[in-house]
DNA sequence: TCTGGGGTCCTAGGACCC
DNA sequence: TCTGGGGTCCTAGGACCC
């Protein structure tokens, strides 16, 4: 494929500012201007963590996938809020909207992100055009990353907020992120840059350096060289403007209070198996597998899963099966957190 | 910092079949 | 008989992301 003449293709990152923290700002302005926490039911004396912390909050040093009892403790004087689906649902929707009236491929990321594919000689000017309607149609403002790819835009985004644009380009990748630590990347969390490290690789550059073998040697064949690639800048996926469809779906919930009454641990999965059942319901799917998951106290997670003879959608069926997997787990300690899950079958076509 | 809830994808071992 | 090799499905766990 060769490029038609006239402008180069940019990858742009689309990120809403404290997302969350925003939409509830929105709707009550008094909040404005407070440190404002948005997560779990919006107790802090609740089990539950941080969704969303706006930057006043932030100022105490609060953050996403704090505890809200941390939270409460370093900004007693937050106004702490429960996280709204619906609410967020809607705002994500409008700003989606915006993204799409340009004319450009837009993939939705989740609530507050999107990459755009855009064919232009002037990315900065189009990024800010951007943050322009989002704020005139939403009232939200937002960060825009610009990249040759999407792993460039993505990491970019961060050089720009709040309210602003960043670049991160194949030409500038190493001066910017070469000394960088390799979680630093977009893909590469805690885990994966403790192995890298008892490798000796600690910065971005030095993972770039290493030969793919070494990598796919300590971690595997497909993530080791992947990793490699996201050392040097390089990811050839394309801006999908598919619409997304989902594989499974499934609820958890965690216990205010550790549980050992098995009892109550199975009459709390049949709920969540009929909260299930309905979700995938409304895909028009059926389920093929059905999955449970247990945590244990203090914090040690167990899954128990299997096919289902046949696909359905009998809510009973799911939650018969989903008792019986129940069945297979040490029933001797106490649980801290009950889920099930139901993956789809796929749909017409595959995915 | 005692650690939510919703997802996806990868890995690895065993079963099972040819 | 002590034992190949490939392919696919099932299952449990791990890692990461928002």
């Amino acid at each position: 494929m060769t490029e038609p003449a006239g402008p180069r293709t940019w990858v742009l990152h689309v990120d809403l500012d404290e997302f969350l923290a925003a939409v509830e700002v929105l709707r009550r302005p008094e909040l404005k201007g407070r440190p404002v926490v948005v997560g779990g039911r919006g107790d802090p004396t609740e089990r539950g963590v941080v969704s969303t912390a706006s930057y006043e909050a932030r100022e105490f040093g609060v953050g996403s996938g704090m505890p809200l009892r941390t939270a409460a403790r370093k900004c007693p004087e937050a106004v702490f809020l429960p996280v709204d689906k619906a609410a967020y649902d809607e705002a994500s929707a409008r700003v989606m909207a915006t993204l799409r009236s340009f004319g450009v491929p837009v993939e939705v990321l989740g609530w507050d992100e999107a990459f755009l594919a855009v064919r232009t000689d002037d990315p900065e000017a189009f990024a800010q055009d951007v943050r322009a309607a989002v704020l005139e149609n939403t009232d939200l403002h937002c960060s825009v990353g610009i990249g040759d790819n999407k792993l460039q835009a993505k990491i970019a985004t961060s050089f720009g907020k709040p309210r602003g644009v960043g670049r991160l380009t194949t030409e500038d990748w190493f001066a910017v992120m070469g000394d960088r630590p390799t979680d630093a990347i977009w893909g590469i969390g805690r885990k994966t840059s403790a192995k890298l490290a008892d490798l000796g690789i600690r910065t971005v550059r030095e993972l770039a350096e290493t030969p793919a073998q070494v990598l796919a040697d300590r971690l595997g064949p497909t993530m080791g060289p992947w990793y490699r690639r996201l050392g040097r800048g390089v990811d050839s996926s394309a801006v999908d403007a598919t619409p997304w469809v989902a594989r499974g779906h499934g609820r958890e919930t965690t216990f205010q209070e550790n549980q050992r009454d098995w009892d109550a641990v199975a009459v709390a999965v049949r709920e969540l198996a009929a909260q299930v059942t309905a979700d995938i319901a409304a895909e028009g799917r059926p389920a093929a597998r059905v999955g449970m998951k247990l945590r244990y106290a203090p914090f040690e997670t167990r899954t128990r899963s299997l096919t289902l003879p046949e696909p359905t959608a009998e809510e009973s069926v799911i939650a018969d099966a989903a008792v019986e997997l129940l069945g297979r787990f040490d029933h001797d300690r106490a649980v801290r957190l009950v889920g099930v899950r139901a993956e789809m079958v796929p749909p017409e076509g595959g995915y």
